[in-house]
DNA sequence: AATATTAATCGTAATATTGCAATATATAAA
DNA sequence: TTTATATATTGCAATATTACGATTAATATT
């Protein structure tokens, strides 16, 4: 199929599994990771510094965007983006509350 | 195409789109927090748990197993399944440096 | 107005993912 | 040894993802 059935889980669920699958490609680490080096820049920075066709970097800033991974702000001809730290924060408050309890149980097979 | 071109990016880069990946569907998700709740259990309680069918729980559960989120044990005809501790740390402290670093940043579009 | 700059979108090809029924495998129980 | 139990694997269909060239759209510059 190729069809994920949402319906059967939590929203809680899915709208961590779609930022997780959103950060789970490494041009989309490269790019974060290169956002929160400069703070801000635009598409064609992204460009100049990925070996990746411009449409696919287009691509990839669209999946993150769409995750609200991050911002996009249009300056003239030009498109501004940056870092959307709640997003960011809700990912570590999962994976910070899940490691919490995971270490408090320490029970393997 | 539906390849990744991970000649391109970092092996830090690569390894932890691969564990974001594993965990960026529902059901994965669903199961590593059921894993979380009960301790260890064997597929067919994954399977009473979640409508999905035996092949795809196990499907999943391969998934996770290659990404080294869970390990399992041969028990007689079962498996037990349970989480692996070491690798959500590995994306908890990836979540945590970053946060931190876009916390001390401050700075948007 | 004509032209350059920047980014998004479209179309397409190749590959990956999701899900399930059916089957296979492997151990345990009778 | 036959039968039951538990999980993995195979094969398949439907859909999604990745990547890129070409084009489009929208604003700046000349």
């Amino acid at each position: 199929m190729g069809i994920t059935k949402t319906e059967n889980f939590t929203e809680t669920q899915n709208e961590l599994a779609v930022l997780l699958k959103a950060l789970g490609h490494p041009a989309r680490i490269a790019i974060v990771e290169y956002l929160l080096k400069v703070n801000t820049c635009i598409c064609g920075d992204i460009v100049n510094e990925l070996p990746l066709a411009q449409a696919t970097i287009s691509q990839h800033l669209k999946e993150l965007k769409n995750a609200k991974l991050i911002k996009g702000n249009i300056e003239g001809t030009a498109v501004c983006y940056c870092l959307d730290e709640q997003t960011f924060e809700k990912i570590r408050n999962f994976m910070d509350g899940f490691l919490k309890v995971l270490k408090s149980k320490n029970g393997c097979c």
